[in-house]
DNA sequence: TCGAAGACATACTCACTCGTATGTTTTTAT
DNA sequence: ATAAAAACATACGAGTGAGTATGTCTTCGA
């Protein structure tokens, strides 16, 4: 047989690589644009290695989100458990978030974006499992913030809208870091930061109780 | 000859007509994955008809980009000409922009992700110039914005971060419609009303100075 | 040491799609 | 009415890419 099932240390590896090399593909490219040989060649091989380890092209697409969901709860979950209030609570884990999307960007990048239904309707339904897995994830994941949302909001902390809601921009406000932002190649550790906190800044805001509408000014 | 450089009304709906279409597919299939007989055959035509109008499948998702500027800005721009104040100017143009993406999501959504990186590295460099041509009409449009915040900040209304930067979270609360929204056969006046309400006071409060760090609880 | 399995590389097939070239019908000007 | 141009449809050519089948080298356990 030729299938990889035998998941030791070193194909974790190299599957770990492959998926690397394929988000960076998918983002610069798009999924479809993104060939199987190209992908080999960026890691110097061929279409052989790829095929070795990943059974077809939508499998290495839906690892990748696995992948970054797994990531992403790792991070934020422990946050979630623990008893700060919940504005801390929900700015650690938008930094926690946002960090990981930095961190991790190729992958998070083809995660965060709404970029699986490429693979729903194309193909004639196939991957209608896989598409429903990786939604679910994504939506329990979403469930561990707008719990704190609605925590804080009970507690007179946030705005009253509709928790679910009020994810919607939240999310967005930190995940469309990954439309806009390019690495650079130096001067990365404080701009970041600068980044982060920016941003983290600006979602808390943007959850708050508004007190009055548009004052503060001469 | 054949090209339809004769912009008659008739050729110009024609054309409208080909991007509405081309728009729904790339959104859902991405670039790639939609075949210009995919696009004829929305249309109840075949290739024929969509290569009468534009002269590659390229310049189908270049013209999407354009218009979706054009709409954008046509109906922002008279708004910052205007004499309101920065808090207010700023939230009637965020209204406008979000209403247009809900209005006209299918080429917005197109539009407002970052999905032309599509065909730069891609097809070797080709299309350097409509590239160019596209990033500059997002840059002034969005520089657009900037400028309010930039003058509301000076008048301190808004929080004194780098206008540039506080653009990015602004934008990103808005234009995250275009990842998670799926719009509903029914319900779609008062539910479309209390989005729109939400997410631009979302990004209002958002770029509000901070008074104080998470206060107005117990 | 040697045979089997692991880890790839190479060669090939089949399906699909862009773009073009050419045919056909409908509209329009005279 | 008729010739010409517009507005398509149809047929085809060439290229590309996913997946497979098979070959080759390397590692490793007995």
């Amino acid at each position: 047989m030729s299938r990889a099932q035998i998941t030791t240390d070193a194909a974790i590896a190299a599957r770990e690589e492959i998926l690397q090399a394929a988000a960076e593909l998918f983002t610069d490219l798009g999924y479809a644009m993104t060939s199987i040989d190209a992908i080999a060649e960026r890691l110097g091989a061929t279409k052989g290695r790829v095929y070795y380890y990943f059974k077809s092209k939508a499998d290495i697409f839906f690892d990748i989100q696995r992948a970054a969901m797994a990531r992403l709860n790792a991070e934020v979950e422990p946050i979630a458990r623990s008893n700060l209030s919940p504005p801390d609570k929900l700015r650690a884990m938008a930094r926690a978030h946002l960090g990981m999307l930095l961190a991790d960007l190729p992958i998070q990048k083809v995660s965060v974006q709404g970029l699986e239904r490429y693979l729903f309707h194309a193909s004639g339904y196939r991957y209608v499992n896989e598409l429903r897995e990786i939604n679910q994830l994504r939506d329990t994941y979403e469930q561990i913030f707008a719990e704190v949302i609605d925590q804080g909001a009970r507690e007179g902390y946030f705005s009253d809208m509709p928790p679910r809601l009020l994810t919607k921009p939240f999310f967005g406000a930190l995940n469309w870091v990954t439309v806009w932002y390019r690495p650079r190649k130096i001067q990365d550790a404080e701009s970041n930061r600068m980044i982060v906190e920016t941003l983290v800044s600006f979602a808390m805001q943007g959850i708050q109780k508004d007190i009055n509408d548009g004052a503060g000014a001469p």
